[in-house]
DNA sequence: AGTCGTCAAGAGCAGCGCTCTCGAATCAGT
DNA sequence: ACTGATTCGAGAGCGCTGCTCTTGACGACT
């Protein structure tokens, strides 16, 4: 019975993995609103209405592209962060801000179903939360790991952060732990430049204005690793 | 014969802008992927293919709506550094940022329209460079006065900028006049800096994570003008 | 008075998300 | 092996979208 049951349910499965994969392709080339069930239905040899017995609903089918890019950035920042010793802070931050870039370089529409405006009507489930924070976890390890091994000089020139932002440290440091106040406001400060250089660039700010980008993006994470105060 | 063609031309007129207040209306309730002719058009008591005698297209109407999304931040930031002393160079930065901020609070929508994930079909008109660059321009005269004043201090920790960025940095200086590379550098970090956050705090990212959103906002932004160099 | 341009209106096309119903296939328990 | 319950694909259909085309009326200029 065991088999039996697993024979419908197999190549239900298998027909969820189709239709992702093709959803995936449309994403990629069309971006999230050019998304549509019918044409993956179309594609598919299927009728439209059939879709609707594997996805409930478009935003359904959203929400698992969504967590699948989530885990995939994640995987390319955990992947660049192990390719540098434990002990180089530096290059392990350089690291992730490439790997940032690269994967979001390599899928503009991904990155800004992640990182760009919100659908009005789509409410994000719970179960985005967790893939969403991979990539924030190895930055606050890469952090943490410096701060324990004493290699966070003290801030240069940030004056210390208002008592109240404690509380909002505290959640952080669910991420990065044992880490100072003052720390957590410069990583807060080095991550949202990381990815507000990203989206300038992939959202066409620099449009006509920065040419060099890998040039001025290495510079300026550079920048922002001797902010974050990793000490040589 | 100028009176009369004038009569026509007004009510046209009048009907463009009848439509592209409710057009806003809708955006800013709505989103802009919720933004269509039909509903306005039936709003207006028109039927829908009389709009197209207005607006040839959804993104003829979305255009205009762009323009005056970035002068209305672009004002907003004129208006919040005018307050401010002219050798107060970090007042000025400040109260620019809180103007990005308070602004993209208040026109959600609007600001995702801006800086948000670009529309895939959508490829920006000519029309909208120019305003785009008022906020920015605001922000160069800022540095550029800050460094003709002798009150930009040498870059505290960045290392100098690579050579290549110089061809970059003078496509900038068109809105800096006269500020060196690395000032440019350290402005785009700022910039991207300020930006980053507003899109993180607008799109979401800080959801169940910071909660003191304003105060956060206002530690970082003093940091980052630390950052830039504004001597005392 | 006649002509020409402008306009609102309506019908229509192709697409969309989504719902409902109806047979057919498949499964589970006897 | 048969039967009752699920599950599924297919089709029709609803209301919505952007956009096009045609028709008929109104107003301005000659």
């Amino acid at each position: 019975m065991n088999a039996s049951r697993t024979a419908r349910e197999r190549v239900r499965a298998e027909l969820i993995r189709e239709i992702t994969d093709i959803a995936r392709r449309h994403l990629a080339t069309d971006g999230a609103p050019g998304l549509s069930l019918r044409a993956v239905a179309r594609e598919m040899g299927m009728v439209s209405s059939a879709i609707y017995r594997y996805f409930p609903s478009r935003d359904d089918l959203l929400t698992v592209l969504i967590v699948d890019a989530y885990n995939a950035i994640g995987e390319a920042v955990e992947r660049a962060d192990a390719t540098r010793p434990r002990d180089d802070f530096t290059g392990r931050w350089l690291a992730a801000c490439h790997a940032v870039r690269e994967w979001a370089l390599a899928h503009p529409h991904e990155y800004a179903l992640l990182y760009g405006s919100p659908v009005p009507g789509y409410r994000a489930p719970e179960d985005t939360i967790g893939p969403a924070s991979r990539g924030t976890i190895v930055y606050g390890r890469i952090l943490a790991d410096a701060q324990r091994a004493g290699r966070l000089a003290p801030p240069p020139m940030c004056p210390p952060p208002p008592p109240i932002l404690s509380q909002d440290a505290e959640a952080v440091r669910a991420v990065m732990p044992g880490v100072s106040d003052d720390v957590v406001a410069r990583a807060v400060i080095a991550w949202t430049g990381l990815f507000g250089m990203v989206s300038f660039e992939l959202f066409g700010q620099f449009n006509g204005v920065v040419e060099h980008r890998a040039e001025l993006f290495d510079h300026n994470m550079t920048c922002l690793a001797h902010l974050l105060g990793f000490s040589e």
